[in-house]
DNA sequence: CATGAATGAGCGTTCATTCAT
DNA sequence: CATGAATGAACGCTCATTCAT
């Protein structure tokens, strides 16, 4: 999180895999993963594709660095969630904790929304597929009646295309990120007090 | 055109260029436009290449079509909307409608989904996005608080959305449907009357 | 063959299939298939890859092509060896055939002898085998020993390496064709007469 | 294992060279030459890329030295077989050893066999050659007719190819062997009778 | 209406090789 | 002795597009 003393550990070599995996996010969250070439990549690294070929045995595994690393909060997110009672206070703590995480890799987020077909395609397609069902059982009951289903899930979706959908709004992002999560809670609970609501 | 008596819009011959739309909105669909190419469209077809180019100039032309073709009620119901007072009732039949529109035109609404990063260097990103302003401008209050104005959003995305994300939970497609219709009147209706709360 | 009036019957266009054969062939017998790259090809065709992909799938289909089209007098003749009884004049006929068969394909067979490791992994790899065993099958006697079956495969092995093998002896081409013909004709004739000899 | 007396030829440490040298003979001689990449050796050996630099200057280099210590006994053959008067007591003796002497380098023979259009444009193409034609100087009498010089031809190639194309047949190798090795000594007794016969 | 033939640009990938450490 | 990091050249292949017929 750049506390450490040094700031100049990263000098000039040794640092090519991650300056990689930099630059490839910035791409593909900016033109698409297909759109982007492995040139363009290296090009702007200045240094040949052969090279990106050293450090990555393939486009994909570009990709599936990327998002091993940046997924991971969300993985021991789910976790935690697992071994939580599931309250109504549960889950308002998961969706809080959820949208800073998603806060944080917020370009990968973005990609992955935005390039859906694409990822279906790609081994982080399935991986991603099952972080979803992960977060889903968390904060769906089992019982809970479809409406109250799809309030879950919109509350997941309104938080993952949130930022990017508003990105032409006014007021400032972290206001934004304020309100988007309360919709998402206010979703969650009424879908919990909804579970209850049948008796 | 459009909702003429005129019955020859597709005569015995010459409807090539609708199969040609059909194949491709398929596979659009399926795969994704950049995975997609004409080539497999023309073999599908068992038309050569060429063919395509004598009905449409080039590879976008042919999404810009379709898109022209589908989203038209869409802009219709916009249109409508337009003229309507922006009372609860009438944004409760925008999204009625809406959802109906977005039924009709699934496959192209999964493909826009799941290509944003795509469409959004196309032609058809600027028409889908002045499409989505419009809806926002007749659903959502221009002096209604951040929270109301996401609620909104979240409303439309949620029916964007859900069709696709809901694949693989159980219950009949038409249900789920109404379900998603009923989250999504939810939330206007909520950002309807916290409008109205502050005086 | 080729006694029609008209030499003239292909002008420039629409032979570019046969030119790429040809050139191919010429290419990978003189440099063998790896080192022989489509740039090459094309290059000599003055036309640019691409074109090649028009005409075959792939580098490999250019080959199975040219096999295909080469190797077919030599599948006929199997063809007509199954269904004669298996004489020594018989099998003599068949040396003699195969022996023209070989001259006449000659390039795909220099290539055949000097590419084994690289026609082992690709599609003719399996084709020309069962073609050796079909040959194998007419001319060894199943009963044979094992001497015998050597010398058969030697005649076989005679002939197609003979030419390529002694291309640095003086003499002309059809006299150590025959000499080669006529060795192979002993080997066959002797193993032949070895079957007979043990009662 | 040579005979000599000079135990120290492997030791411990240091036999890195011995192990990329075995290493890579096994995989020319299963997949060709061009088709195996230095990484793959590196890679069976545990060790980088950069490794085998320090110890042959090229690739080439890798297959010169295996050519060199393998065909070593050959070379000594040839020389004691120019030595010697022809007669065909000591013609029969050079192939008997020289059977000998492939079977014991039988990976590098069937590698040369397999990958001749290879094997031409490098240096051990030359090398190999001129070995070649070593041998047929000393089994081929030089007024010999074309017929019996392609026995003697044949009887190389027999012993050649022999092994690699019987693979497929039933019995025991050693016995294969015996046979090829009985079938070419009758090409060159033949041969060294035919040139005797005529007055 | 449609095809046959071709192009130019680009792609992801692999290779033998180099060299400072 | 050996590695880590990189390069330059090439490869097989695919794509959207063009145009004469």
């Amino acid at each position: 999180m750049g506390g450490t003393m040094d700031g100049t550990k990263q000098r000039r070599r040794g640092n090519t895999r991650q300056r990689i995996q930099d630059v490839a996010l910035e791409l593909f969250a900016e033109q698409g993963y297909e759109k982007t070439s492995l040139r363009e990549i290296a090009e702007r690294l200045d240094v040949t594709k052969a090279a990106l070929y050293y450090h990555f045995k393939t486009k994909e595994e570009i990709l599936v660095g990327l998002f091993e690393d940046l997924t991971k909060p969300i993985e021991d997110l789910i976790e935690w969630g697992r071994q939580q009672p599931h309250t109504l206070e549960t889950k308002q703590e998961i969706v809080r904790r959820y949208s800073q995480a998603l806060s944080d890799a917020a370009p990968l987020f973005r990609f992955m929304q935005e390039n859906q077909a694409t990822v279906r395609e790609l081994s982080i397609g399935e991986m991603f597929k099952s972080r979803m069902l992960g977060m889903r059982d968390i904060i769906i009951d089992p019982d809970a009646d479809l409406t109250d289903q799809v309030r879950c899930i919109s509350a997941l979706f309104t938080m993952h295309a949130g930022m990017f959908v508003m990105q032409d709004i006014e007021a400032d992002p972290e206001e934004k990120r304020r309100a988007i999560l309360e919709v998402a809670t206010d979703l969650v609970t009424q879908a919990h007090m909804g579970s209850r609501r049948t008796p």
